[in-house]
RNA sequence: GCCGUGAUAGCCAAGUUGGUCAAGGCACGCCUCUGAAAAAGGCGCCAUCUCAGUUCAAUUCUGAGUCACGGCA
């Protein structure tokens, strides 16, 4: 039944046919990489001639050099799978921040040659937003990010902020988030320097790709036990050593103070009220044992507010097929491969 | 055993010289998302240790009890 449409499709293919991306994604500690190289390398899968995958992050964090243990990087996961090539991972110094637009552009490009080689891309990773910059295929505005303007603005109240934005942007106002500053400013750093409305410069253009995205996910409880485990197995690797190292060679860099399983470390942290985290945390870069086992309780905190906050993001995308494990995966696989 | 201090939400923690009391913060639940997204922001949820007294009215004042912390012995 496969084969008669197969034969079928196999001619407008080559027509007009988009190339086909397979995008895995899910919250953070699911088991998006894992899967993802079982896929690519599926023995089942690779009958399917010229079926071969490599993988391209879709994760804001994974991308940087150096914060391999952090960001639970694929680069020292499983041994035991097979070899798969990986792009777009530990690429970026962290004292020079990627962004969703930057991000998008390489992406894109990657995955192109990908295909261009006969290969199949698969796009993995749980950050909403990248994901769904290539998925929807997002058209930023034409407007580099004003660290000037930026740091002018910054001064401001978000109500201050709201007020100039509405003479900018009439119908934006109405939609934009009057408490949130850094959309404030972004909006406003757009309306001024393109002499646009923010609003109408937000579009998405036609989707570049045939894509599956399979979303896989655990319940709440195994999910929370997996990413603990996860959090005690960094500090064995060796975590509190990535981090110094790291804040040695760049300081305290945005991204470093933007990136669970890093911040935490940092002196000024902030304190938990339920944990009653102690102040002496501030001393973690040279932490007791005591205080150790605090912070690795903090950032399994932190991991586990994150994942449910990728969750928030995922629901609401329809297209995604949820599956419990690899068989799942892999026979959605099959089906959009022969379809 | 005696003296002192305290007891407010799952946790931390304000004010009320008596007026439907009940601020914050964290956790928790839900949500928003177009160049910082592991970010930023929004909404929701939960409370005065027990018993008695004074009073029109007690979370607040008084007494006893219970528990906790500190000191003395």
């Amino acid at each position: 039944m496969l084969k008669n449409k197969d034969t079928l499709t196999q001619c407008s293919k080559k027509v007009n046919r988009k190339s086909k991306l397979i995008v895995i994604l899910g919250p953070t500690a699911s088991g998006k990489s894992d899967l993802a190289v079982k896929l690519a390398k599926s023995p089942a899968l690779s009958k399917i001639e010229g079926f071969n995958g490599e993988i391209v992050c879709a994760d804001s964090r994974q991308v940087y050099r150096g914060m391999s243990i952090g960001t639970a990087s694929p680069s020292l996961r499983s041994p035991g799978l097979p070899v798969v090539i990986h792009h777009l991972f530990n690429f970026v110094e962290p004292n020079k921040p990627l962004n969703v637009a930057t991000y998008k552009k390489m992406a894109i490009k990657t995955i192109k040659d990908i295909q261009k080689r006969g290969k199949m891309p698969f796009l993995v990773g749980g950050t909403g937003l990248y994901v769904k910059a290539i998925v929807d295929n997002l058209k930023f505005p034409k407007m580099e990010p004003n660290a000037k303007l930026r740091k002018e603005l910054e001064q401001k109240t978000a109500p201050q902020l709201f007020g100039i934005y509405k003479k900018l942007d009439k119908k934006g106002a109405l939609q934009i988030d009057k408490n949130n500053k850094r959309r404030l400013i972004r909006a406003i750093e757009v309306c001024k320097i393109t002499g646009e409305p923010f609003w109408t410069q937000r579009q998405k253009a036609i989707p570049l790709f045939d894509i599956l995205q399979i979303g896989i996910n655990a319940p709440k409880t195994e999910l929370e036990k997996r990413i603990k485990k996860r959090t005690e197995k960094m500090f064995k690797q060796g975590l509190e050593k990535e981090v110094k190292k790291l804040v040695k060679k760049y300081g305290w860099t945005p991204v470093l103070q933007n990136t669970i399983g890093y911040s935490e470390w940092r002196a000024s942290s902030k304190p938990l009220g339920g944990l009653d985290f102690p102040r002496s945390h501030s001393v973690a870069l040279t932490a007791s044992h005591a205080t150790k086992k605090e912070l690795q309780e903090l950032i399994s905190l932190h991991t586990i507010q994150y994942a449910k906050r990728q969750m928030t993001w995922f629901k609401k995308n329809e297209r995604i097929l949820w599956v419990k494990n690899y068989q799942e995966a892999a026979r959605k696989v099959l089906t959009f491969l022969n379809d």
